[in-house]
DNA sequence: TTTAATGTTGACAAAATTAGTCTGATTTCT
DNA sequence: AGAAATCAGACTAATTTTGTCAACATTAAA
């Protein structure tokens, strides 16, 4: 059981945005650079986030992204679902029955892993996640902005 | 995210046979039948679990499957690892470090997230989910063992 | 107004993983 | 001997994921 990249490199690609609110837009090339991941790929998800409004496009020269709500108000929950990651573990989970329900004792489990996943990533904000990264950074070479 | 059918397949099997647990052996086809899974493939994933000592084989005619322990006594995360089952969401949790894990802050998040379903799992055995089964299908249809 | 940088879109291709099947052997019971 | 089952490993098919590309649209700056 794995997240797909789209649920990592998105997510990474966001709190990349979070980490610069309030200093202007990103340009999708300088993400890809920071962060390793294909130009091209990302583009698919920002796409993604946009149409959510997640993220917000400033197009032509000098363009990018910004994030269009603050981070403390974005959950990594969100920036999961809507980069079209399902927290489903079985199929049968999400819809309120399944045809063989009867003869499969697992579902209560895979229900209550469900819960327990949900619960992490909904109180989890970005800005949760900016402040324990720069905890480590800061803490490992002093410090890197004023 | 979703497991695989190794985990989801394997589980409920391992349950038909805590199910039957005392009542003697059950052939794969049994199970394959009751579950509506293949045969062939079920025989893929005893092969694990027989290595592992979870079940005992009883070969030849009239032969089958047995539990090796008590269904209290086996919990649902051992089935889950030993069937191939990984709850690594990103590659490098399991690993102490990663290679850019200085560009990278979700690595708390996603290690949050495999506590937790790791706690879930842990604490989860056989005979939870048999008992939690039971008392679904009797309050349906009265019970079906004497 | 031109130019260059960037976002936008949809389609496509490559790679990896998962899922499932098959054949043949061995063992044990009747 | 014959039937019923496990045992082992190879093999294929299907699906999903990952990544790439080309053509186009929009805007800012020169
Ligand atoms: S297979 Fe659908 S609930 Fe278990
Ligand atoms: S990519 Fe390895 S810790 Fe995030």
């Amino acid at each position: 059981m794995k997240l797909s990249t789209k649920g990592r490199y998105g997510l990474r690609a966001v709190l990349d945005l979070a980490v610069n609110y309030g200093q202007g837009q990103v340009s999708i090339r300088a993400i890809a650079d920071r962060q390793k991941i294909s130009e091209y790929y990302l583009e698919q998800l920002f796409k993604k986030l946009r149409k959510a409004g997640i993220v917000q496009s400033i197009r032509g020269a000098h363009g990018g992204y910004v994030l269009n709500r603050s981070p403390d108000e974005i959950t990594a929950y969100e920036i999961i679902r809507i980069l079209g990651e399902t927290i489903e573990i079985s199929e049968c989970i999400e819809a309120t029955t399944c045809s063989n329900i009867d003869s499969c004792a697992t579902r209560p489990l895979w229900i209550r892993i469900k819960q327990s996943i949900d619960a992490v990533l909904k109180t989890t904000t970005l800005q949760d996640m900016v402040d324990d990264y720069k905890k480590i950074t800061i803490s490992k070479d002093g410090g890197q902005d004023e």
